[in-house]
DNA sequence: GTGATTCCGTACGCTACCGTATGGAACACA
DNA sequence: TGTGTTCCATACGGTAGCGTACGGAATCAC
């Protein structure tokens, strides 16, 4: 048991409790008894929730984006981290509820009613989209349509880990479209 | 202003407020409040909350559904139909707030929490798939092709959707993932 | 128009959460 | 061992929603 918890603390089972119940989950008693301490802790280490949320995209901002981004970057440019991309996409979907991919679905819906989420949302789903493009920047024909088929893989790719009926064939329906994209270079 | 309520009323507001605010602002007296009455006209047409949704997930099922297949009922089968359904998909998106497209998403996040709502967005998404996959029947070159491939433009669309601002168009993204998935027949 | 039925307003007790105030435990360090 | 700091538990008042009870208004039947 540890017994004095950290801010990070705190913000990991934020991610735990949005997970698991929501963006109405993300209250601070419930998640101090899950925790297995009192809101005394929270207020000590959070000046109020809202301060707790905030916390809480910042950290899933840089897990979200950069950490993965860092992984590909002893990867050879191009279809290789494109591929290596849609592995760990569609892989990390239901690992372990820290602040990771499996809390994203929840943040999204999240970010439909608060502004400041929804910006930051933006900004790593637009990071994401423009990696992809750059990925595929030696086999589309001009700029525009990699632009068009890295919203498309994207897109592809968020409307997979929404539907749950498709476990173990996201991955290959995937790299089934990146192949059809592929092969209509110069076309 | 409609002096007495009906049960449908109260569908419908919720589904405004599902849309505004989410699963947490399904709230019976802040809903009472937004309809200019109180909640004892709720637990009139309604024996508790669950009930009220209930009620709503049938309603959804209902308009989600079977209403959009029946108002394609007219159009030949096959391409012409997909078109028209994905021009329908992508043009209701935000429609006014009543229990169309709209409150989707906020449904669809429903579903992770609530194992009901969860079976009825499964049933309501095999459907539209298998919808799709029939449209494909006759440019596909087999039965395994077309599913996959209709589970690939659903997830495009629903990808699509959840995405805010995409450059030119939803339509015109997932005409061209078709047209791409028509011309590799017989390859 | 009057009686019955349908529908809604209001009040009450209950629970859960927020935010603050305050005392005290746990720890670091001398 | 003592002392200061860090961290947490508890208690309190306030708000919001749930579910029920009950009375009264609105509407219908005839």
């Amino acid at each position: 048991m540890t017994q004095r918890l950290s801010r990070e603390d705190w913000i990991l089972a934020g991610f735990r409790a949005l997970t698991v119940g929501g963006v109405g989950a993300l209250r601070v008693e419930a998640v101090a008894r899950d925790l297995g301490t009192t809101k005394g802790s929270f207020y000590w280490h959070f000046s109020d929730p809202a301060d707790w949320r905030t916390s809480m995209l910042d950290y899933w901002e840089d897990t979200a984006f950069r950490q993965i981004i860092a992984a590909l970057e002893p990867l050879a440019p191009g279809l290789p981290r494109l591929q290596a991309l849609v592995q760990i996409a569609t892989t990390m979907n239901h690992d372990p509820s820290h602040g990771g991919a499996a809390a994203e679905p929840a943040l999204r819906d999240w970010a439909r009613y608060a502004l400041d989420v929804a910006e930051v949302v933006r900004r790593v789903d637009a990071g994401r989209i423009a990696y992809v493009k750059d990925c595929l920047r030696d086999t589309a024909r001009d700029d525009d349509e990699a632009i068009w088929q890295a919203h498309l893989i994207y897109a592809a790719l968020l409307g997979l880990q929404i539907l749950p009926a498709s476990p173990g064939n996201d991955a290959q329906t995937l790299a089934k479209l990146i192949a059809l994209l592929i092969a209509t270079k110069g076309k």
